[in-house]
RNA sequence: GUGGGCAUAGCUCAGUUGGUUAGAGCGCCAGGUUGUGGCCCUGGAGGCCGUGGGUUCGACUCCCACUGUUCACCCCA
């Protein structure tokens, strides 16, 4: 017997029956980025695997071991991409697209990979909608962004997002902070769980995330980095929370919010949802200042944000209704009304209507009850009594209500 | 990478201390109605009981391995 290959772990085939909810969200992305003046950007699947290197961290756990990075014939190491923007960034400096005037707001959507294994929310295969900008450290840009990305989350009907928000602080003065939490931590270290033991070391912001009851007393009496934020980093997170207030934006101030790419700079911020379970962030951003130049481009701040596609779905998609598939279908009562019904058909897609026929030589009860399962508004009728005098007959599938008309004129019944 | 759960019809799931012919609901197809869907009634199709091994006279049921899946940890969207 042959082996049934099915699909790679992790990953998912997005059915017919499901396809219209990404279509729909994809539709309500484009409006939104349209509105808020982004630009949609279309960068490879795979890249150079040292971007990532650079971009994202040697040390973080997505570049150590969760890459699909494979050599192609040249000898080349590539890497299934497994975040946006670094090859954004990249094609931003590669492209020149800082000629055009500054601030350049762009925006992506598309697959991205990583080897974890899934679970709920969690694919080896996902999709990310994400915005970049560049060329400003003005706080209002970090504010747009984090709008764009809530009245998003409304309009695709989320419900109990919250934003956390927090600033973790440039380069200088989260260096200073990091020291700081560590020696703090070091006298803290048995009152800690293991996991966090080891994250002293390791990635000690990550300390502040743990939900270990055991943690959570020594947590809160870690010392916050708010109070060590430079003047710069405190006055710019001041003007992005006034900005937040004046645009009614209603955020969380969560000092304990550290994120896992290297690359962020000052700003962070996550939307998440209750509902979703474990993996509850429906997405999130960040301020990078720094990653622009270390990709080998001109110094240039910037800011994103990513979104979850699957996670969004996930928490959205079931409360939205589906729009009909169709708009009539035709139903045949005796052979010689076939011909008919092939005619007709063709006149209503030419006029763009969403048209279907029985091909099976089903029964006319089958015919109706196909009718209806398709959630077709009407059902044309041609019978050999309607066709003799030139007529046909249009029901109304949710009333019930049937009209005669001549049959060269019924499209007009089928009011949009 | 670590730990737990699960695997029976298209879907959701029953299946007794191991016993011969594996069930239900929903869905699908047909008929009841030779020209009318949704409700109702009747009938039908559809299963290597995840794969391989073991125990046994006998395994859907017990044991082992594998695979898949799922949830959680790590981490992240």
């Amino acid at each position: 017997m042959i082996k049934m290959i099915v699909r790679p772990k992790g990953t998912n085939d997005i059915l017919p029956q499901d396809i219209w909810r990404w279509h729909k969200l994809e539709a309500m992305v484009h409006e939104q980025c349209a509105c808020f003046g982004f630009k949609e950007i279309r960068t490879p699947i795979f890249e150079e695997t040292g971007l990532f290197q650079r971009g994202i961290g040697e040390a973080t756990d997505i570049v150590e071991k969760e890459m699909y990075t494979f050599e192609d014939k040249g000898g080349r190491s590539l890497s299934l991409r497994p975040e946006g923007t670094a090859s954004v960034v990249r094609a931003y400096i590669e492209n020149n697209l800082a000629g055009a005037s500054l601030p350049v707001k762009l925006y992506y959507l598309g697959p991205m990979f990583r080897y974890e294994r899934p679970q709920s929310g969690r694919y080896r295969q996902f999709h990310q909608f994400g915005v970049e900008c560049f060329g400003t450290l003005e706080p209002t840009l970090d504010a747009e962004v984090i709008m764009l990305a809530n009245e998003l989350y409304h309009k695709l009907g989320a419900k109990n997002v919250v934003l956390k928000l927090n600033s973790i602080g440039c380069p200088d003065c989260r260096t200073k902070y990091i020291a700081k939490l560590q020696e703090e931590l070091k006298k803290e270290h048995d009152k800690l769980c293991p996991n966090c033991q080891r994250r002293s070391t390791t990635n000690p912001l990550r300390v502040l995330d743990c939900k270990e009851e055991m943690c959570q007393a020594t947590i809160t009496s870690l010392p916050k980095i708010k109070d060590y934020l430079c003047p710069e980093c405190s006055d710019h997170y001041e003007k992005l929370k006034h900005i937040l207030q004046i645009w009614e934006i209603p955020y969380i101030e969560e000092p304990r919010l550290v994120r896992g790419f290297d690359y962020y700079t000052k700003t962070v911020f996550e939307f998440s949802v209750e509902s979703l379970g474990a993996q509850n962030a429906v997405g999130g951003g960040g301020r990078y200042d720094k990653l622009v130049e270390e990709i080998g481009g001109p110094a240039t701040p910037a800011v994103g944000f990513a979104m979850g596609i699957e996670r969004t779905l996930l928490s959205v998609g079931e409360t939205w209704e589906k729009a009909p598939d169709l708009d009539v279908y035709i139903v045949t009562i005796g052979d010689e009304a076939r011909e008919e019904a092939l005619l007709q058909l063709i006149k209503a897609r030419k006029k763009g209507l969403k048209a279907e026929m029985d091909i099976l030589g089903r029964s006319v009860k089958a015919q109706f009850k196909q009718a209806g399962k398709s959630g077709a508004r009407f059902c044309l009728i041609l019978g050999s009594d309607e066709l003799k005098e030139g007529k046909i007959k249009l029901k109304n599938m949710q009333s019930g209500e049937e009209t005669q008309l001549p049959k060269d004129d019924w499209l007009g019944g089928v009011n949009k």
